[in-house]
DNA sequence: GAAAAACCCTACTGATTGGTAAGTTTTTGT
DNA sequence: ACAAAAACTTACCAATCAGTAGGGTTTTTC
């Protein structure tokens, strides 16, 4: 009769697939993903090729699935992160330094450091759904904290991008042997962002 | 006897290599380096691959030209720019509006979509060099600005780092059909950068 | 007008790399 | 203890694509 797979088997197989995803992810976010060969992988991992296709479909099922973790990553961090704030600033800011959290980890990097076109079309737009939601829930956000008075009247949209450019960047030069950690980056970015550069304020200007 | 090239024939080389250039940095940053093919840019061209290779060493000396190019353009660009400004910040405010105008077009775009190791590393390493020097600069321009009372006392790095995502991000989402051009995105940007969004400012913010 | 140079082409080569066939070995479940 | 499943291997294949050999055509210079 049919045998069955124990869960300890299914646990071991999962941790097995998570450990090629992650040396995938250091490798694409180090070399790139083109310049990244299956071969590179085995070498570091200490498997052969048709291993590592035992546990992937693909090249490229290794890349969308560096993502996918990152994208769930993401919303999860992000969803408890914003329920916190009292206004719209603060939900905001606790948005960002979690996304500072996230994306400064091997597979939030890869959101940044890899191409979307790397990726099947049907991947990439899998992903890009969950994106897009976060850019809208984020001018949300900022549009609320103008109508409750904790953010000053601007343009969500350059807003937006503004702050997600200062943010994704920080994949490119974030070290984890650098000065800062995550938290701290994105508190200074805020503090910025809150009070800007100039050392006083036009009447004007609220 | 030997004959002379006249300048004519030279000016018509050069121009044919820099439609070379253009289609590759358009199509470089449309698909990426790695998902564009000799053969992609000749069906662009109109040409065959050893015309491509008559004008160009190789596929590298393609981005490598192409992030050449945009450097020297960004360097003369901040070079006019920068010293209009009265005061650090305007400086800031001028080398800032000079590098967006620089970074939408499409060489200016290859330096952000791509990567450096797609090419080899003594080119991206010449490329470095003067991205090292930009990168010191505006931070020089920052420390200047606090000296004269422009800009707040802040973290010049941090600054700088919040800087740079925000315009090098433009990179990504930019479109020449889109609502605002480069000077109008950048002086928003520093309206941002300059007041923040804060609705009123603490006063032991100066 | 002729030779040199510029500019162009088709057909091809060779290297690389993603991925698999056809197993073997190890581990697990009964 | 044995059979099934999981996990693994070597050797190989096929496709792709960067780049070139060996020219031909057009333009330019003298």
């Amino acid at each position: 009769m049919a045998r069955k797979t124990s869960k300890a088997v299914l646990v071991r197989r999962e941790e097995k697939r998570l450990e090629i995803l992650r040396a995938a992810a250091r490798t694409f976010n180090e070399k790139g993903f083109h310049n990244t060969t299956i071969d590179d992988l085995c070498e570091i991992l200490g498997l052969s090729k048709p291993t590592v296709y035992y546990y992937v479909k693909d090249k490229e099922a290794l890349l969308f699935e560096c993502s996918r973790i990152a994208t769930a990553d993401l919303h999860s961090a992000i969803r408890k992160a914003r329920d916190d704030g009292r206004n719209g600033w603060e939900r905001l800011r606790n948005i960002f330094v979690a996304y500072a959290q996230i994306m400064t980890t091997d597979f939030g990097k890869c959101l940044i450091l890899t191409r979307a076109n790397d990726m099947s079309p049907e991947s990439s737009t899998r992903l890009w759904d969950g994106r897009r939601r976060l850019n809208s829930e984020v001018r949300e956000v900022i549009e609320q904290g103008i109508e409750d008075g904790s953010i000053r009247k601007c343009d969500p949209k350059s807003v937006s991008f503004a702050l997600f450019g200062s943010f994704n960047w920080i994949a490119h030069w974030y070290r984890e042997d650098g000065e800062e950690d995550p938290r701290e980056i994105a508190e200074k970015f805020f503090d910025l962002f809150q009070f800007g550069l100039a050392v006083d304020r036009p009447a004007n200007s609220s």
